[in-house]
DNA sequence: GGTATTGTGTAGAACGTTCTCCATTGTTAG
DNA sequence: CTAACAATGGAGAACGTTCTACACAATACC
């Protein structure tokens, strides 16, 4: 009951103090004697006492912050948390999620919903929604963005290197002897650039150009279905690639079965690879090659970059993380 | 900036009113005048307000509910998550996810974080933590236990019925014929009971006594190794099982993986089922039949009895759901 | 025509903190 | 010895709501 709550009044009491004292020892403010200190934080164990956070708020910290999930099925979204939570682990700081699903419009609405809790800062990842709104934000509210590329004036960002990843695949594929290398990506109908399926096929590209290769895009979806119908329509060319990069795992997972559909065998008669190192890829069963975004640094360092800019920092930063690429049993070398 | 938001103040000048009759229009409190109810509301418009929810918690509610998550890497955790939110999508209530972690303590630790955030119910998923713990939570606020079998004295509970789900399996098995089906279970050092497993290896016993048939429980984990394991003893053996239930998907993906390596092929030489239905499950290249627990209605009732609660009913209520068993190409007649 | 009753609006005290002064010490400098 | 100053503690005004109590008007009842 909020009437039992013991409130900072009682803890005064108790030590015989003013509510200004408890107060200051709370939070560690200037001017406390080491007596006072003491007498404090005995009250404050004897009772059991916790500062209200909504009380906290109307005039200070709150001491949470706020992580907008777009997607909650996202499959490295808990390796970011985890990230996020290690970090904050041992500060006063608490972390709430916030599902704002896929629509900008109720992503919008979770964010309001963030504000007016009053939150220290907020963390989004992949939101969906113009420049212009994400800056309007930012003014309100420290903000640190996850994995959108590009224009970071008002907020901080945290963005996985899709380009260097995307150019680890390429390089192992062409280092095993591939040169016919198919990259599958996601069919977005406009709306947000700078998404990750557009930087990894970009950076995708750039790659074979540096191998001096003929690059070869197929736009599908980012689903296991998008993987399978877009691997079809691959393998059922005259000079089939005998490599496939798929931009996202699931879709791999796809292309897989088209192979094993088909009667190829992999990796003999045709390699693939995914990106995002999900956890399945990793079983014996599938044994993905994959690229892995380490979604604990990606998590740890968006909650630094918004503690810092919530306790002191002004001007903006864009941190990169740089992926890896996890060879595993699906790439190989071609069969000559 | 908090020095720049709308507050009720701003509203009742700018309709020319007091702020007692602005927060009632805000909560739809009764005696408010057609009138008055116009007035107020086009200046809410007007002027974009919107509650701050911090010093509205300060006397009343905060229409915020929070979901204690014991493990972020739940495979149906997203469904539930949907579940909940879409119930509450029309109301006004606002969903809030708190990563607790598997630890007893760091569960603790959110749960009183949300409990000074003063949000007016909390969901708790699988909690870890004695009954007595939960009840002295449940007396401080309204709370609702999803997953946990058992005691529900001063708080809602939801769960699946895993006897149920359990049977379902045997059932399905028994009716292709198969005598001789083992279940793979994951071994607990004490805690907590009424824990899913537990419920539904005693549900697998049940069910295979009703056929009159031995029933063989192996202990080992919940995890894609655990699976392997267990397998490998099974198929060992002289009077190998024809059959194979394991309590958990990602196991049975583990039990896949050691009829490969044994030469079985699924399901002529062996049958393997599984529980909780992951995404993967329904991918072609695994089609794996599993018991799915419907995580979207599981959500759902958790939000329904959470408010019911919050808003008027006093005594408890526990709520099972019946899971489905999702027959696909993992299970087959045996071969004789 | 007086008394209930109902409907509508407002005043103002909470709620539990933080934080800006201000008061009181004790110490130091001259 | 006094003025200046640092260190410490406290008073009390915010913060933005809700909600009880009450005032007033209009209507209903006898």
């Amino acid at each position: 009951m909020t009437s039992g709550r013991v409130t900072i009044a009682d803890v005064a009491r108790r030590a015989g103090v003013s509510t200004a004292a408890v107060s200051k020892v709370v939070r560690g403010a200037y001017g406390v004697s080491a007596e006072m200190q003491a007498k404090v934080t005995q009250a404050i164990d004897e009772l059991g006492y916790r500062p209200h956070a909504a009380a906290r708020a109307l005039r200070g910290r709150t001491y949470t912050l706020g992580v907008m999930l777009s997607d909650t099925r996202n499959p490295f979204f808990p390796d970011i948390i985890e990230g996020v939570t290690g970090r904050l682990g041992d500060t006063e700081y608490q972390v709430l999620l916030g599902p704002g699903g896929i629509e900008p419009k109720t992503q919008a609405r979770m964010i309001d919903a963030m504000i007016d809790r009053s939150m220290d800062g907020l963390i989004l990842i992949s939101p969906v929604m113009t420049d212009a709104e994400l800056a309007a934000i930012a003014t309100a509210t420290p903000v640190v963005v996850v994995g959108r590329h590009g224009g970071a004036a008002a907020y901080d960002a945290v963005v996985d290197d899709d380009v260097m990843g995307a150019g680890l695949v390429v390089d192992h594929l062409v280092g095993l002897g591939h040169t016919r290398i198919a990259h599958i990506t996601h069919l977005e109908r406009a709306r947000a650039q700078g998404l990750p399926h557009t930087v990894r096929a970009e950076g995708y590209r750039q790659a074979m150009r540096a191998h001096g290769l003929a690059d070869d895009v197929l736009a599908t979806s980012f689903t296991e279905e998008g993987g399978f119908e877009g691997a079809r329509e691959l393998l059922a060319r005259d000079d089939r690639p005998t490599a496939i990069f798929a931009g996202a795992d699931i879709a791999a997972l796809g292309v897989l079965r088209a192979a094993d559909e088909a009667g190829l065998s992999v990796p003999e008669d045709l390699s693939v690879a995914g990106y995002d190192n999900i956890g399945i890829a990793s079983l014996k069963r599938i044994s993905l090659t994959s690229v892995d975004q380490d979604g604990h640094v990606i998590g740890a360092t968006a909650a630094r970059l918004l503690v810092e800019r919530i306790e002191e920092r002004t001007r903006s930063v864009t941190s990169s993380v740089s992926p890896t690429l996890i060879v595993r049993g699906t790439t190989g070398p071609p069969r000559l």
